[in-house]
DNA sequence: ACCCTCCTGTCA
DNA sequence: TGACAGGAGGGT
């Protein structure tokens, strides 16, 4: 499920449930994440949650064993989840890959497809060489049309480069790029000031309102608390292949970029 | 700058 | 049976 929205509302929830807590123990069950330390981690106090792009990394202070903090960095890839307390049993327990055992409540890690990572670093920038975040204050015009410059990538292929701007995925490259009025084929180098100045404002925008809406959720529970997003009803292109576009009304067309479906109106997006 | 791959599942 | 799924690292 997890882009920058869907991330941020997990770690604005994981926040105040974890932080203060102390830990009692971290269990792996999946061979994949065995390089995880999980003897370093029992002792430590959760000091604060923070998202670095598409990553949640949960701060933990020093134990008595080692001085020095640590990082627990998740990865939820296409299919991971971050359940606290799962009283209800909501989860296929087949996907259970770790769980974090704090002295008060549980944060379980499911992942049905297995592409997500349980790392951790004593920092949270060495975590991923990440680019900008477009929702820090940095994230200025001048500097988009500065990363721009000069690329021949397509502009939805740069979108989704997380080494330039981090947290954007599938979905709001699309959405994004519909909103400007963006052809996702153009070059990325080739945009004018104009242009680019809207990319910039429409990446905050629905980003933004994404947010205010907890994300997107396809499948029936997403967030901590097992509840769902409702951004996908406000989705104007993503997989919405041969409905009418919202401005024009002619059919919404679906093309493959880089093995991946990018969704638009040509007659909208130059 | 691309294509493949890592996994498991669903849907046409 | 094959295409596709919200991601990204590795190889060429």
């Amino acid at each position: 499920m997890p882009e920058l929205p869907e991330v941020e509302t997990i770690v604005r929830q994981l926040g105040p449930l974890v932080t203060g807590r102390k830990v009692a123990s971290l269990e792996i069950f999946d061979q994949k994440l065995d390089s995880m330390d999980n003897e370093s981690v029992p002792g430590r106090t959760v000091l604060e949650v923070r998202r670095l792009g598409k990553q949640i990394g949960i701060h933990l202070s020093g134990c008595p064993r080692t001085a020095s903090a640590l990082w627990l960095c998740f990865h939820l890839r296409m299919t991971g989840r971050l359940i606290w307390d799962d009283c209800c049993q909501t989860q296929n327990r087949k996907y259970l890959r770790a769980k974090l055992v704090l002295d008060k409540g549980e944060l379980s890690f499911y992942d049905m497809r297995r592409f997500g990572s349980l790392k951790s670093y004593h920092s949270m920038a060495e975590s991923l060489p990440a680019g900008l975040d477009p929702l820090s204050p940095e994230f200025a015009p001048s500097k988009l049309e500065k990363m721009l410059a000069h690329s021949r990538q397509e502009i939805k292929s740069w979108l989704l480069r997380q080494d330039r701007l981090a947290g954007l995925g599938n979905i709001y490259a699309s959405e994004i790029l519909f909103a400007a009025g963006i052809n996702p084929r153009r070059q990325a180098g080739s945009l004018n000031s104009r242009e680019i100045n809207c990319l910039h404002s429409k990446i905050v925008e629905v980003l933004r309102l994404a947010i205010e809406n907890c994300g997107t959720t396809f499948a029936d529970f997403q967030d901590t608390r097992g509840q769902t997003g409702s951004f996908q009803g406000l989705l104007a292109v993503y997989g919405r292949q041969g409905d009418p576009c919202p401005k024009c009304g002619k059919p919404i067309v679906r093309i493959v970029q880089q093995q991946r479906s990018t969704f638009f109106c040509p007659d909208d997006q130059e």
